[in-house]
DNA sequence: TTCCTATATAAGAACTATTCTTATTTGGAG
DNA sequence: CTCCAAATAAGAATAGTTCTTATATAGGAA
């Protein structure tokens, strides 16, 4: 899986200062390092992933911390937590508008674009307000395909 | 939310004494109850809610028995395990191809059909091999929305 | 029907993911 | 620099799920 941009990075992390602004939310070496790790990468990491990968650069860092932290990013919208599909909530940072594969064995979750996004269907109003709609492909990876 | 009709309820638990059979497993109380619980609602119930209705007529289950009973149900198609929201999984006894809207305040999660079922997106045979589509609209419900 | 045994179960301990508590630290305004 | 509300570390607590072990039972065989 190929990582994400450095450009694309930079970015992220400027969307991050400028919500923090906003919001008044501190801008903490916890915030921005756990909000990198979520950046860069698009495995679509949980969150013990993360918190190991931020554990190597920050020995002390906390569970709590990296699970309140993204808790915090989610409210400002700077990532998504995605369908668990064993247990685990997992986080996505890809703002674009996008849809998942999920391998139903091992749980990777792939994005991928549609070159027609859906409307939201008729008869919707009925069961409440949609404010989002998201194509969920499930499947078997190549990866896992063999074996 | 209104109930499964009682023939189709019916239809379902006889779907179950065939997959037992042809499965070779047994076709124990425990397992009727459990699933004649998810087949006649269609609130998608979590473990522990289908734990304390079954426990009204059936003191003595164990919560390790609806747990191991759901994933047997699963592996057998007749329950899917459904996204969870906040922790804890959801089981849907409905067969019929159909999707979700998913209340992000409650949890609570409708059935909704489409008039033409989506195909699978080309560009997906990149990612893995496809076995399913759903589309999830996310929003609040009109419970939800009136407090 | 009764017997047999692999499969399923009850009970509760154990495990895993997440959240809470409390004492301490720190970002950033002034 | 000082101050303090907000954030953190550490680890206890909680919630959801799975595992362990002794017991019970479905369903085939006799």
């Amino acid at each position: 899986m190929k990582a994400v941009a450095p450009s694309e990075v930079e970015q992220r992390l400027e969307y991050l200062r400028l919500a923090c602004r906003n919001t008044g939310m501190r801008m903490t070496h916890q915030r921005m390092e756990i909000f990198h790790e979520v950046a860069q990468c698009n495995e679509h990491p949980d969150a013990e992933t993360i918190f190991k990968r931020v554990r190597e650069r920050m020995p002390t860092v906390s569970h709590d911390t990296v699970y309140r932290t993204l808790a915090s990013l989610e409210e400002m919208g700077l990532v998504r937590r995605v369908e668990t599909v064993a247990g685990r909530a997992r986080y996505d940072a890809n703002g674009d508008t996008h849809h998942h594969f999920v391998c139903t064995r091992c749980g990777q979750i792939s994005d991928f674009y549609l070159e027609q996004e859906p409307s939201i269907p008729k008869g919707i109003e009925e069961l409440g307000r949609a404010e989002s709609l998201q194509v969920q492909v499930r499947g078997i990876c190549h990866n896992c395909k063999n074996n």
